[in-house]
Order: C-alpha cells, then sequence, then structure tokens
DNA sequence: CTGAAAGCGCTTACAG
DNA sequence: CTGAAAGCGCTTACAG
C-alpha cells in the first residue's frame, strides 16, 4: 500500500496525494480534493513508508538517547513518556538505548541513524568515535562538570540531617563502579553544604551488598561519633541501616539514614527509609528541545531547568 | 559518502563495490579487487545507508522486544545483551521499547517498522492492531496459557516453603495493576504445586504499597494460622515482612515468607529476604531464535527452553 | 570477471 | 490547481 496506490485509486497523480498528506506549504489544493486524498489514504490504512521518507529527506528524524544499565527508578517511565511526547508533536521519534560497557553487538545508532544521541548516560571513548562516525550529533544532558540533574538532591539530604539536629554526618558510598562518577557529583554537592553549614567534612565509606563494607563503616561511624549517613540511593541506605540494625546500633537513633531516589522498597523497610525524591517534570520539555535544538528545529537552546527535590521523610531519620 | 563514491575512487562499478561489500553469492571478484574494494571502504570510512538498504530490500531486518513497564532486575542487561548478540550476528538489530498504557506518543513500531515484534510484555488491544497493521509479526514469549518465563519459580517457593515445614501456606499478591495478569499466573502455579504437595488451597490477599493491604493480610494470617507466605516478588515479600514487624509477628516464625526475582535491597533487608532467582541464560538464544524463526531466517522453530529456578534461602524462611 | 540499469517509496522543484 | 519527473543510496538481475 503505497502512496502511488492512493493516488490511483482516485485518479490523481502522487505529488497531489504527497502535497495533501505533508500539509505542504504554498499548495493550494482545493479542499474537496484534500478530503477525498485524506479519506482515501484512511481507507485503504496508507501509511508512508519510513525507509523511503528517510531516504528522501536525507534524515530519519530519530533522537536516541542513551539509558544507564542500572535499574532506573519508577518516575523515568513517565519522563521518558513525556519526552518522546514532545518529540513526536515535532515529527520526531524517541528511541531508547541501553548501551552496555562490555555490549557486543554493533551499537544501535549505526543501524537507526539518530540524529542527536542524548547523553543521559556517558559514552566510552569508542563508542563516542563510533556515533559520531554515524552521523549523529551528541548532546550530552549530564556532564561531569554541570550536573543541575544530580547534585542538588545532595544537598537536601545534608540539610535535611542538619535540620534535624545532626551535626557529624558520613557520607555512603556504593561500590558499583557504573555508578562512580553519579555517586562522586552527589558526594562532593553535600560535602560542599556541609561546609556551607559550618559542619566539618563527611566521613566518606563504601557500603556494598555482600562484602562487609556497610557493617565495617558503621562500626567505624559509631566510634567516630557520626550519628547522620547521607546515602547516595536507597539501597545504599537499606545496607547502612541493615548493617546498624544488626550492629545494634539503632535508627534514627543514634544513627539517622537518608537515602535518595525514594525507590518504592524504601517503604517496605522497617524502619522505612527518609529519601529524596526528585521532580523532574520540567525536565522532560527541557531535554526535549535539547534535542529539537540540536537537529535544528528549535532556533535557540531551552533556557536550562534545575529538576525539584524534595525530602520525603520518614523513620530513618 | 556512498558506494558509488567508493566505487568512483577506484575506477570500479558500483555493482562489484556492492558485491564486495555484501558478499554477493555467485560472484567471482578476484581476491585483489576484492581486497581493494575493503581497503578503500575502510578508509573513506563508508557505511551503507541503512534506510536505503531497507528501501531496497523491502526489510528493515529490525527485531522490536517490548519490555515492561515496571522495573526490571539487574540480570535482564546480560539477557538483553546476549539477544541482541546473537541476533547482531544474522544480520538483525534488537530495540527495545517499552510501551507504556497511557503513552501518547506514536508507538515506536510506526516509525521503525520492525518485523517482529517479540512480546515479553502483553499489548492492548488497541497497539495489537496497530503493530500488526504495521506490517510487524507479534511473537509473544510470554503467553497466559503457556509461560515457562514466569510460572515455575512459584513452584519452587512453595516447595521450599513446604520443605521447611510449613502447611498452610498464604499468597500475596502485588496491587499494581499492570502486574495482575504475571501475578496472577504465579499464583496459579503455586496453587496447583500446593494440591499436588496435599496442601490446603492458599490463602491469596493483596499486599499494597500504603493502602494498609499488607497489614490487614498479615493479621488476617495469623489469625487463619498461616506460617508461610509465597510472595509474587521480593518488593511485595518485602511489605509483607514490613507489616509483620510492625504488627509484632516475627519473621521467619512464626511467619515465614520468601519473595521472587532475587533483588538487592532484599539482602539488604532485615530480616534478609529469602527469594527465588530466575538463571536466563539458555533463554536469551531461545527468543533470539524465535524471532529469526519469526522473520524467516531460521528454517524451524527453537526447542522451547525453561529457564532455571533456584530457591536463595536467606533469613526470612 | 565487470558495467549499465532498474526500481524500492518517497518528496518536491518545475512546468504547465 | 495538477502532472511528469528527478533523485535519495542501495541491491541485484541482466548483458556483456
Amino acid at each position: 500500500m503505497t502512496a502511488a496506490d492512493v493516488a490511483r485509486s482516485l485518479g490523481l497523480s502522487r505529488a497531489t496525494v504527497g502535497f495533501v498528506l505533508n500539509n505542504t506549504p504554498g499548495q493550494t489544493i482545493p479542499d474537496k480534493t484534500r478530503q477525498r486524498v485524506l479519506a482515501e489514504a484512511e481507507r485503504l490504512g496508507y501509511r508512508p513508508n519510513p525507509a523511503a521518507q528517510a531516504l528522501r529527506r536525507g534524515s530519519t528524524r530519530l533522537v536516541m538517547m542513551l539509558l544507564p544499565a542500572w535499574p532506573m527508578e519508577a518516575g523515568w517511565a513517565e519522563f521518558l513518556d513525556d519526552v518522546s511526547f514532545r518529540l513526536d508533536q515535532a515529527g520526531y521519534t524517541l528511541v531508547t538505548y541501553t548501551r552496555r560497557i562490555d555490549d557486543r553487538a554493533k551499537p544501535l545508532w549505526e543501524t537507526l541513524r539518530p540524529e542527536v544521541i542524548l547523553g543521559l548516560d556517558d559514552l566510552s571513548d569508542a563508542d563516542t568515535l563510533s556515533a559520531k562516525a554515524s552521523g549523529a550529533k551528541i548532546v550530552l544532558t549530564q556532564s561531569v562538570s554541570d550536573s543541575p540533574l544530580v547534585a542538588p538532591g545532595a544537598e537536601q539530604q545534608v540539610r535535611h540531617l542538619h535540620s534535624r539536629g545532626h551535626r557529624r554526618l558520613a557520607y555512603a558510598m556504593p561500590d558499583d563502579p557504573r555508578l562512580a562518577d553519579l555517586a562522586a557529583l552527589r558526594r562532593d554537592m553535600a560535602q560542599r553544604t556541609a561546609s556551607a553549614l559550618g559542619l566539618e567534612s563527611l566521613d566518606v565509606r563504601s557500603a556494598g551488598l555482600d562484602d562487609g563494607t556497610a557493617a565495617e563503616a558503621v562500626r567505624h561511624w559509631r566510634d567516630a561519633g557520626v550519628t547522620g549517613v547521607v546515602a547516595y540511593n536507597d539501597l545504599t541506605a537499606a545496607l547502612v541501616v541493615g548493617a546498624a540494625l544488626r550492629a545494634e546500633i539503632g535508627v534514627p537513633a543514634p544513627l539517622a539514614v537518608i537515602g535518595h531516589d525514594d525507590s518504592d522498597f524504601g517503604r517496605a523497610f522497617v524502619p522505612a527509609l527518609s529519601t529524596v525524591r526528585m521532580g523532574i517534570g520540567a525536565l522532560a520539555r527541557y531535554v526535549a528541545d535539547l534535542a529539537l535544538y540540536g537537529v535544528g528545529h528549535l532556533e535557540k537552546p531551552p533556557s536550562p531547568v534545575t529538576p525539584d527535590f524534595d525530602v520525603v521523610r520518614r523513620e530513618s531519620t
């Protein structure tokens, strides 16, 4: 079922059909003809062939978003929906892609040829080269030096513990190497906030999944007089709380712990985990517009937005 | 940079270049020419235009895998890598897509035109129609009547509790409507296993996130003499355990609870959650071959495989 | 062994 | 207002 079929069925030329279907400006198609074309296309179930369109236009109208390999919280689904909706309205399509470090398949941008790649995650050097060679423009929404997306939550965490009267704070890092960069950003922001509040510098320790580091950290913190722990995320917070309870150190006193991300399981935990929730509503439009600016669909770059971060206080602080 | 450029640069015809680059059988290209073409293509950084290939071939060589909207456990990343690697070797590309119920963007299959859609998740009726209209073949790896992927873990859960001496069992359902179908499958399998073991039928209750249903279920089970709870997944297990502890019902005694999926946070929980881990190694090849059979690249369908399910006993049972 | 050519389905400048 | 036609980059049957 091609545009030619629609034209033939109507006794029109392919051009007229194309003008109607593409809403080409500068054409004066009588409304009657327009309606006939639309109705016939609908009746025949005509769908333009995207490969032919891409070939002819010289552009795929595809935007690829790189997603991190670690599990994403529920809020991201809505975020992605918002981004893809906004792109959709501008005639672009969002494709998400999770590139693993040891991925053995050809990168997806080779086959799909997106016009823009949105890097929510960093690319390896080899992948960056390959992506550029494929003709895509890389737009990083998360750069290491400037990261409104990831850091401000850490400030909220520290301020929350401070407002609850804690003066000697620690920071719990995850041990997953994929999270190292992100964790360093949040930790530094926490550190800066602590200084700004006149607190001693944070006592930074790692809290891993099965290796006893969480237990060690908790003992160390107790001996050092730490009363509040800022955890990288809710899983790290859970590991710290778990280790504390097993060492018979009470939570929230003598040790308060706050996580980050508002993961579902934090509510099930006993004690329920205090956390920071990121509101990404405004972000979706910003990210979509960043992509549209990248493909030249928008005249100027969107103004940066900072997501909202809210403390959700539960039982662990 | 097109194949024509490569041909021109070498003083050859476009056909010869095409034959070399595509390894077309039945052509006798002198090895010297072949090497020259390969070297020149490499030197010029030639990459075939996928849109042109798709248009000419009449097929996109794209396989789309529908992913569920809920967060996936870490093991899935490896699974997807395995599937895409196998497809890659056969010349196909895997694209993953998460279709949300209230998605407002045009479905991705409209734009990408995959040859096959692998449904790890179910499609709405409207989406099924739209996907078929786009020309894709839908291959369901998870069907309601035959579900080796999702159900056998529930059998392991029940057998584990039975082997620990529990005779009066309950089943904890999630309250997320997106999980309803999957949960029903697991619950039924648990129910069948209980019958086979000569146990009373399971006392089924829902355990939700914030609505007090978990607390209610736990109280009800205590009064009904239930000693073992099979939970849909680890989050549901966590909710049940949390509610039990808050109601001062001990875990694992008098109430043992086993989850499913081996989520990271289950290890951090106090008590650490017993669970069932799904080994999906063999599955990747099966799913990839299902797709390749769907596109006609394989003569006959792959033999079904059942993933391994292993009980991981921790403190909650 | 290699070249000239058709045609996939589309968009759109050009000519009426 | 509408049609005939070019051409995007590729693959491949056909003719030498």
